[in-house]
DNA sequence: ATAAGTTTAAAACAATTGTTTGAATTTTTC
DNA sequence: GAAAAATTCAAACAATTGTTTTAAACTTAT
């Protein structure tokens, strides 16, 4: 018979499917992504996917559960951030970690990854995934920008402004062929992201103190 | 024999599977266009595709010339605006016009969706694709942007604020399924995208003011 | 050690999809 | 109007890919 699954499973095969998996899915997203690229990256047979997951879809869906776990507990939580900094160094840390969740190839951040891809290639497990990954996030800069704008901000205002600032970061992922193309010195080691950061930070401070202006008017 | 392609041909079926893959490709990318979709309709047989265009490859590439026909000459050029309007003015027309490009479903501007599909999904015409559709809007965008940042700003500063107002506003495209579920009332009718466009202005203006007023220092 | 189970592996399956074939049909040309 | 060329169409092909099958290899329990 089949079914087990308890604590005692032989995890050498599933634990090397579920790592192969992680840096597949997290380099090309779900769609390009073959079942035999994973196998072949951990050494196992094409069968093996579906003896232990049940398919692709499930293992995409334990993959991103795996990746949830790794990063802490899985209840819903944002970056690691300071939260008596000021607001300003707030948005810096969420920016930075943002960046560095997506960008970085030393320290990768599959959760970031992950989340990167399902924002541009939502697959099925998406609600969980916004629910899980990407919401808290979502509510963890709006309360920052929120902060910064000032009481006057109306909640469409804040999102408004979140999507402005996140859409940056993303556009630094998914993006990529193309800026390469446009400004090839564009480097992505961790001081060039510091760099970058810094940038898209002093520009989304401009942006909100200027908004933040207009409302008071 | 095969092989004619002179001004009188039948164009019926060319150009019936033409705007058919012009609708699919914009709707969906490259990828996940099947050949079948297009000559579905169009109505007609999936071999016509091969016979008129040599394949989906140049079919493609054929969809990005004819779009590019579309709105005027072949030759570079950005969008349509006023030179002689103050940079801020120039700044809110490019973004509305990008907006336009890629969001508005009723006067469906195929070169900006093209555009868009294009950034986050480079096929192998990406070269031809970013120097003639990518990179006018590119330029002039780092000219209305030099403008405003000021004769200190250098290359990479203009480079680097040019790609946080193109990733707000691409970001309103690839990203919408994730922003539909984070921002329900978000709308993408001309009036939304109107006001869209104006946050992205406010915001960006407010954001190349504070670095430029950092290079003064 | 043997029997029952679990896991692995090669091969086959089935569905999708871009492409080609070859005959039938239409259009053009003389 | 007939021959020639061009076009259309149904069917088949070939490659990719997720999944299933079936038997062999291995592990575990008695």
């Amino acid at each position: 018979m089949k079914m087990k699954n308890t604590a005692s499973d032989n995890l050498k095969t599933r634990e090397k499917i579920l790592s192969a998996a992680v840096d597949v899915f997290v380099k090309h997203g779900f769609n390009n992504t073959t079942i035999r690229e994973i196998c072949q990256e951990a050494g196992v047979n094409v069968a093996a996917v579906n003896y232990h997951f049940g398919g692709k879809d499930n293992l995409y869906v334990a993959v991103c559960k795996h990746v949830l776990g790794l990063s802490g507990n899985v209840e819903l939580r944002g970056f690691d951030i300071d939260q008596t900094a000021p607001p300003e160094e707030q948005l810096r840390l969420f920016i930075r970690s943002l960046l560095f969740a997506i960008l970085d190839h030393k320290k990768p951040s599959h959760e970031g990854r992950i989340m990167a891809w399902e924002m541009v290639h939502p697959t099925g497990s998406l609600d969980t995934i916004i629910k899980d990954m990407i919401r808290p996030r979502h509510e963890q800069l709006c309360a920052i920008v929120g902060a910064l704008l000032g009481p006057g901000a109306d909640v469409p205002l804040i999102k408004s402004t979140v999507f402005s600032i996140v859409g940056q970061c993303i556009h630094y992922r998914h993006g990529r062929p193309v800026i390469t193309q446009l400004h090839p010195k564009q480097k992505y080691d961790p001081d060039a992201i510091e760099k970058l950061a810094e940038h898209i930070t002093r520009f989304s401070l401009g942006g909100i103190k200027a908004l933040a202006r207009e409302i008071e008017e």
